[in-house]
DNA sequence: TTATTCTGTTTCGCTTGCGAAATAAAAGTA
DNA sequence: TACTTTTATTTCGCAAGCGAAACAGAATAA
């Protein structure tokens, strides 16, 4: 089993578990930007998540409201720059993506004979 | 850094770079289905990968179509069983996925610090 | 002040995907 | 043979997402 099966493996059992499990089933976009807010160091801002992901902001911003109406994100004004918006993780979101991430660990490096 | 982030990491860097690529922008389901087609033994049907992906037949279908449009994927009608259709490899699937697996690869492991 | 730039959102028409139900064709059973 | 079951697809009305363009409000420059 070299390292590109094994790449190939873990993303294959986490998107079948993913795919599998009840519960919201979110686009590649949004769990991207789900991803990103969370294990990556803040501030995210709109534009930021646009150019990371080299998609536009009006696509961002949709993301954001399904994110956002499932409480897995949450939308917090910038202070110092009232154009801007911050992207802030939530309980729901932690809890959502550990226990994903669980799940997947589990299945991860199964079956790689 | 422990197993679940780095499963996490790499999930976010396959997802980021998977949204990144300008290309055909694939549905979670139509992402599942193309690995287990890729990935697991033949034969592949409709009821089969309805099953183990828990979704409908239809929508088992639907993302065969959209697969069989990009030339990822081919349905090829069982001999044995004329209502079976067998779902088959294509070489521009098969190129496809070891190109991003190879893009994943190397994105994979960065940042673990 | 006034004009310009920047940030995020909304609107527009369109495409794609969804589940449920209906359908068609093949296989199995009596 | 006729009837039932199995397999995959199609149809239905509907919901969500898309890019491009227009928009509103805040910040910056003149």
């Amino acid at each position: 089993m070299n390292t590109t099966q094994a790449t190939l493996n873990m993303w294959k059992q986490a998107l079948s578990q993913l795919v599998s499990r009840q519960g919201p089933d979110l686009s590649s976009r949004q769990m991207a930007i789900l991803l990103i807010v969370y294990m990556e160091e803040p501030p995210h801002t709109v534009r930021g998540l646009a150019s990371r992901l080299k998609i536009s902001k009006p696509a961002v911003t949709r993301a954001l409201d399904s994110l956002g109406k499932l409480d897995l994100v949450k939308r917090k004004p910038d202070p110092k720059d009232l154009r801007s918006v911050n992207v802030v993780r939530t309980v729901k979101g932690s809890v959502y993506l550990s226990e994903i991430s669980e799940v997947i660990e589990k299945a991860a490096w199964e079956n790689l004979g």
